[in-house]
DNA sequence: ATGGTTTTTACTGCGTC
DNA sequence: GACGCGGTAAAAACCAT
């Protein structure tokens, strides 16, 4: 049977208003400038000016098959939630209702009432009875929390669980708080996916201090040999462009000093979040948009000597590796 | 532990509205 | 005078050794 799906060869595109939507995947392409779409029956990212494809890696979920009558869609399509890492049991064992009537929808009797009160509870027990399940219970849960608080999305939230999964099975939560062990997941988990939460963001929603979620998190990268590439300063553009209410084109010229500095090798050793926060600030000052140091400082938690300090160094490179953009 | 590097804290001076 | 910006010194944090 032939994939549907991926049938049309053709590169679709996305009406503007779509990639607005989601802000955390906009990006400029590696190739020319153009902007980076992501197209959602394809399950790729591609670039909206020359077309070069960024990324493919998503998995088509649809069905196998194809339906061309109603019939056949009520037929042929097969029910249950999808499979989940984020919930313990991974959504797949089935509980007890709480009606307290029977398949006919007719009422049970008051034995039978306690009956089933009674095997609710014994069933929640076995469900969640060794400790490794309670235990992923309660960090899973965290660990949802804890993503909900810093706004990351599902498919992260299923690698952090994956992570945690991992951690316990090599038993790498001996003397290490569920907490701990949770944010480090979560922590990785974003990093993985290109769009990162500093240290202190996640340790902010978490109930652990960062020198402690750092020690925990170099510890599980370490032991699951995650090896996560080094922080891309970069990937912190999306979002605070957006936090600092700043154009479009000044997270671009953003993105271009960062770029030029990057290939001057001038970027190592120094803090992502703080080149990040100091390209944004840099780049207004070329661009319409008005920023103070004190508002990029207050939205991206570095500190205003750091980001003057960058920008100036910043700004030197740009003007030195490309002199005919001087303006204004 | 130690030393080197980076970031933060705190304070001060300058120009402008 | 408040504000934005820049500079400095010293403390704190970080990292490799």
């Amino acid at each position: 049977m032939i994939p549907p799906n991926t049938a049309s060869t053709s590169i679709r595109r996305q009406p503007e208003s779509e990639a607005e939507t989601s802000p955390t995947h906009r990006s400029t392409c590696v190739e020319c400038d153009g902007t980076v779409i992501y197209s959602e029956d394809k399950g790729e990212y591609h670039c909206d000016a020359c077309g070069l494809v960024l990324e493919e890696s998503n998995i088509d979920r649809g069905p196998e098959w194809r339906a061309f009558t109603e019939r056949e869609t009520s037929q042929k399509s097969r029910v249950g939630a999808p499979i989940t890492h984020t919930l313990h049991d991974k959504g797949l064992s089935t509980m007890i209702g709480w009606r307290n009537e029977d398949t006919y929808g007719n009422a049970l009797s008051k034995r039978q009432q306690q009956k089933f009160q009674r095997l609710r509870t014994w069933d929640e027990r076995f469900r969640t009875r060794d400790s490794k399940e309670r235990n992923l219970k309660q960090a899973l849960g965290e660990i949802d929390r804890m993503a909900s608080a810093l706004d990351l999305p599902t498919p992260i939230r299923e690698t952090a669980s994956v992570i945690y999964r991992r951690a316990l099975e090599k038993d790498l939560l001996r003397g290490r708080s569920i907490e701990g062990v949770g944010a480090s997941a979560l922590y990785a988990a974003a990093r993985q996916a290109n769009t990162p939460r500093s240290l202190d963001e996640v340790a902010a929603v978490s109930r652990i201090g960062k020198s402690k979620l750092a020690r925990t998190y170099r510890y599980v990268a370490r032991e699951l040999a995650l090896g996560i590439a080094p922080d891309d300063p970069t990937d912190y553009l999306p979002r605070f462009a957006s936090d600092c209410e700043v154009s479009v084109e000044t997270e671009t010229r953003a993105r271009h000093l960062l770029e030029v500095a990057a290939e001057q090798d001038a970027l190592s050793g120094k803090s992502p979040v703080g080149l990040a926060a100091a390209a944004i600030y840099a780049a207004t000052r070329r661009t319409e948009d008005s920023l103070t140091q004190a508002d990029a400082s207050e939205v991206t938690n570095v500190s205003k000597v750091t980001i003057r300090n960058r920008y100036q160094e910043l700004l030197e490179i740009a003007d030195d590796a490309d002199p005919n953009e001087l303006e204004s």
